[in-house]
RNA sequence: GUCUUGUUAGCUCAGCUGGUAGAGCACGUCACUUUUAAUGAUGUGGCCGAUGGUUCGAAUCCAUCACAGGACACCA
C-alpha cells in the first residue's frame, strides 16, 4: 500500500509540513461560516465601489478543487459540503516564506484547509475570499481524479463512492433528495397519525412475498434466521394487536439477481391502516405524490429519460381491462386458460407449464401492458392465485382488492385491503405450500403463528408497500439503482491467486 | 444463469492488418500579483486486468479466469 510514486511524494509532503511545524492533520477548525452562507451574506460587494469589505472577517474551510498559481499571487478554489468558493491567496497577505515554501510546494488540490480573510469581488466578477491566514488541516495523499472529466468509470464510482462524492456535485444532490424523499415520506405519514414502528429484520419464517431469502444462524439457538424479505406479517400482527396505522421504512433483503431495477438489499415503505380499503389507499398514494413534489419542488410534468411523466394524470383500470385497452390483446383472449396460450403462441411467447388462469393473466399483463404504462396508473382487481395476502372482493371471489402503481414503466407500489379471515388465509399458505411441493421454490412459505394471530381477529385493514428506491431513481431521473444507493453491492475484488485456489480445494 | 462490450500512467482516453508504450490533466523544476479546465517552457511517471497458448517477436491474435457495463432470463 501507498507505493505508488504520487503517494509518496506527497507524503514526503505532509512530513515537511509537519517538520516545519504545520499539523497536516489539525483539528483546530476556527471555521466561522459555510461558503453557502459566505456567499449569500456577501453578495452585496459587488455593488460597493472598490468591490471589497476590509472591516469583514470571515473564517471558511473546504477541500481544494483547483489551484492556480500565478507567481506571487494565486486562486485556489475550495468545495465544502455547501458549495463552492474562490479564494485568493498573496504572498504579501501571509507571514514571510509561508507563501513560497509552505503553500506553493506543499499545498495542492485535495488537500483540506481552512481560510480567513475579506470578501471582495475580483476583476472578472467573482465573489472570492482575500486571504490573510491559512491554515493545512488535512492533508491528502492520494492524488484526486483528473480535475475536468473527473472520475467517470462506474466500477470506480461504485465501489469509491467517497471520490464519486468529492468529484461530482451532481451525486451528492441525487443522494441529498434521497434523504428528503425518506425524511418527507416519514412526516407524511407521521401527520396522517401513523405509528412508526420497527419489526425483526431476521425471521424464523421468510413471509410476506415470494422471493429467495437470504440465510444466516443464529448461534445461541442453534437454528437459521432468514433476513426478512418484507415486513408485511408483523405489521399486521401489529394491527392485531390494536395499532390502527402502523408504518416502517426500512431494509428488506432478496438473494436474487442483481440488475438496474434489483440490489439484493433495497428500502421500502410499508404502511397499513385499519378500518380502510385499497381506495382509500389510491387517494392517500396520490396525496402522497402531491405531497412530495410541492415539498421537492419537482414538476408535475416531469422527465424521465426520454419520456415525461404527467403526474396530474393519475389513471386508474382494472387489470383485465387493461390487457385489451392498453396491452392490445383481443378481449377473447383473456378469460380462459386455453384462449391465453393460444393468444401467447401466436404471438411467439413461451411460459412455464401447468400456470393457472390468474398466472397466465399476469403473465399477459407483464407482457403487453407494463412498459407502456407511463403516467402514474393504478392497475386494480388482481387475480386471487397471484395475491395469497389480499382480501377476495365481495363481489367476484376470482379477483382480490389490490392494486400496483406503475409510473415510467415500472412497478412502484403494491397494495391492497388485507386478507383478514383466517380459514381462508390457512387455505391460502396451503395452496402456496403446494406449488411449493410441485417444484415453486418462491412460493410463500406458512406461517402458521400469523395465522393464529389473525384467528383473534384482525380489523379491516388496507396495507401498501412502496420501493423507495425505484421512487429515488424516478424523482432524480437515474437509471439505475446502483445510481441511488451510496454502495450498491459489488462483488469483492480478489487478486490473491494462490487464496482462491486454497479456499476452492 | 446466457449473450455481448470493456479492462493501457493517480484520473480521462489514443494506440490500425502483431515490430522498442502515447496524449491531456495531475505531479516535479522554471517564469508569472486578478485567474476561471489560467498560461508558457521542461521533466518524472506503465506487471498494457490475471494465467496460459500461437509467433523470431504479443497491449494487439487465440483460450481460460477475474471484475465491470449493457441486454436477456429469473425475480417484483
Amino acid at each position: 500500500m501507498f507505493d505508488n510514486k504520487f503517494v509518496q511524494q506527497r507524503i514526503e509532503k505532509a512530513k515537511l509540513l509537519k517538520e516545519a511545524g504545520f499539523n497536516p492533520y489539525s483539528n483546530q477548525s476556527k471555521r466561522n461560516t459555510t461558503i453557502e452562507k459566505y456567499l449569500n451574506v456577501n453578495s452585496d460587494i459587488a455593488d460597493m465601489e472598490d468591490k471589497r469589505d476590509e472591516k469583514r472577517h470571515y473564517i471558511v474551510s473546504g477541500r481544494i478543487k483547483l489551484l492556480r498559481v500565478m507567481g506571487k499571487a494565486s486562486f485556489v478554489k475550495i468545495e465544502d459540503e455547501s458549495g463552492m468558493l474562490q479564494v485568493y491567496v498573496t504572498r504579501d497577505n501571509l507571514p514571510e516564506d509561508f507563501y513560497n515554501t509552505i503553500f506553493k510546494k506543499n499545498i495542492e488540490v485535495g488537500d483540506i484547509i481552512e481560510v480567513g480573510g475579506f470578501p471582495f469581488v475580483t476583476g472578472k466578477g467573482e465573489l472570492s475570499l482575500h486571504v490573510d491566514t491559512f491554515t493545512i488541516l488535512t492533508k491528502a495523499i492520494s492524488p484526486l481524479p483528473e480535475k475536468f472529466h473527473g472520475v467517470t468509470d462506474k466500477e470506480i464510482r461504485y465501489r469509491k463512492r467517497y471520490l464519486d462524492l468529492i468529484m461530482n456535485a451532481d451525486v451528492r444532490k441525487t443522494f441529498q433528495t434521497r434523504s428528503k424523499v425518506i425524511s418527507l415520506t416519514r412526516r407524511f405519514f407521521e401527520d396522517k397519525g401513523f405509528l412508526e414502528v420497527e419489526t425483526p429484520m431476521m425471521h424464523p419464517i421468510a413471509g410476506g412475498a415470494n422471493a429467495k431469502p437470504f440465510v444466516t444462524h443464529h448461534n445461541a439457538l442453534g437454528i437459521d434466521r432468514f433476513l426478512r424479505i418484507a415486513p408485511e406479517l408483523y405489521l399486521k400482527r401489529l394491527i392485531v394487536g390494536g395499532f390502527e396505522a402502523v408504518f416502517e421504512i426500512n431494509r428488506c433483503f432478496r438473494n436474487e439477481g442483481m440488475d438496474a431495477t434489483h440490489n439484493p438489499e433495497f428500502t421500502s415503505i410499508e404502511f397499513y391502516w385499519a378500518y380502510k380499503t385499497y381506495k382509500d389507499l389510491i387517494e392517500i398514494t396520490k396525496e402522497y405524490f402531491k405531497y412530495l413534489f410541492e415539498h421537492l419542488n419537482l414538476p408535475t410534468q416531469l422527465p424521465y429519460g426520454e419520456m415525461i411523466v404527467n403526474f396530474d394524470n393519475f389513471v386508474e383500470i382494472p387489470l383485465i381491462e387493461s390487457l385489451t385497452t392498453i396491452g392490445g390483446v383481443p378481449a377473447e383472449s383473456c378469460n380462459t386458460k386455453e384462449s391465453i396460450l393460444a393468444y401467447l403462441k401466436t404471438q411467439n411467447i413461451t411460459v412455464k407449464p401447468n400456470l393457472n388462469l390468474g398466472q397466465l393473466q399476469g403473465e399477459l399483463f407483464d407482457e403487453f401492458v407494463e412498459e407502456k404504462l407511463i403516467d402514474p396508473t393504478f392497475i386494480t382487481e388482481y387475480p386471487v392465485e397471484i395475491s395469497p395476502l389480499a382480501r377476495r372482493s365481495d363481489e367476484n371471489p376470482a379477483i382480490t382488492e389490490r392494486f400496483e402503481l406503475f409510473i415510467a414503466g415500472r412497478e412502484i407500489a403494491n397494495a391492497f385491503s388485507e386478507l383478514n379471515d383466517p380459514i381462508d388465509q390457512l387455505s391460502r399458505f396451503e395452496g402456496q405450500m403446494a406449488a411449493k411441493d410441485s417444484g415453486d421454490d418462491e412460493a410463500h412459505e406458512m406461517d402458521k403463528d400469523f395465522v393464529e394471530a389473525l384467528s383473534y381477529g384482525m380489523a379491516p385493514t388496507a396495507g401498501q408497500g412502496i420501493g423507495i428506491d425505484r421512487l429515488v431513481m424516478l424523482l432524480t431521473n437515474e437509471h439505475s439503482i446502483r445510481d441511488v444507493l451510496l454502495f450498491p453491492a459489488m462483488k469483492p475484488i480478489n487478486n490473491d491467486h494462490t487464496q482462491e485456489v486454497v479456499e476452492s480445494e
